[in-house]
DNA sequence: TGCACGATGAAC
DNA sequence: TTCATCGTGCAC
């Protein structure tokens, strides 16, 4: 785990004093990485703010063969982030009112990515965040982060040094019923008593 | 060029 | 259970 810890904002006495999910950490197997971005803290720097929550509810979408994962309808304008290289955030709108959050992963053309479906607040976040579309409305993630660099300096995911989950909970994934035997595969991971999650 | 429908959230 | 609201994908 460590080793896709990538260590930046050296201190002038040469201390670190953060750490950050460099690109390995993304290029693996999508649902060990969203089993283990929970307990992982998402920041997001606008306008010398920094706002950052800690991912409590994740959700994996294998690839194209997976008929809930947008991959599955090809490349298009808007699932090209999906079939590209791993360690970018896939961000669309969904019912012309929310944007949802992934973080692309596996090798290029893999077409795999997490949902982000909740965060505990941690620093300047204000709204609700138990949600995909309220946790976006609340870190100030929009289409204009679709394609980001999550290895950049104001968009990135951190470990939250020694605040593990405890439990992760295995559910079906949320809102995917037309997608015949993969609506009920156990895709969905939340840490269990967590309150922040969208649904128990 | 038109149209049905969402990886949602909130109200009723 | 219904509705707000609009980009996307696919039919025509």
């Amino acid at each position: 785990m460590s080793s896709h810890w990538a260590e930046y904002g050296k201190a002038e006495n040469g201390q670190t004093f953060m750490k950050k999910l460099q690109r390995s950490f993304y290029d693996r197997d999508t649902i060990l990485v969203a089993r283990e971005l929970l307990g992982k803290k998402l920041v997001h720097v606008t306008g010398g703010l920094e706002r950052s929550g800690r991912i409590v509810e994740v959700e994996a979408y294998l690839g194209p063969h997976d008929l809930a994962a947008h991959s599955s309808r090809g490349i298009t304008p808007r699932t090209k982030t999906m079939f590209g290289a791993p360690g970018y955030a896939y961000v669309y709108m969904i019912y012309g009112m929310y944007y949802c959050m992934n973080v692309v992963t596996e090798p290029e053309g893999h077409a795999s990515a997490v949902l982000l479906r909740a965060l505990e607040p941690v620093q300047n976040v204000w709204g609700k965040t138990n949600g995909p579309g309220l946790l976006c409305q609340a870190m100030g993630i929009d289409k204009h982060l679709n394609g980001h660099d999550l290895s950049s300096e104001n968009f990135y995911v951190a470990p939250m040094t020694g605040d593990e989950p405890v439990s992760i909970i295995e559910r079906p994934r949320i809102g995917v019923d037309y997608a015949g035997p993969w609506a009920s595969k156990p895709l969905r991971f939340y840490m269990k008593d967590n309150p922040f999650v969208s649904r128990r």
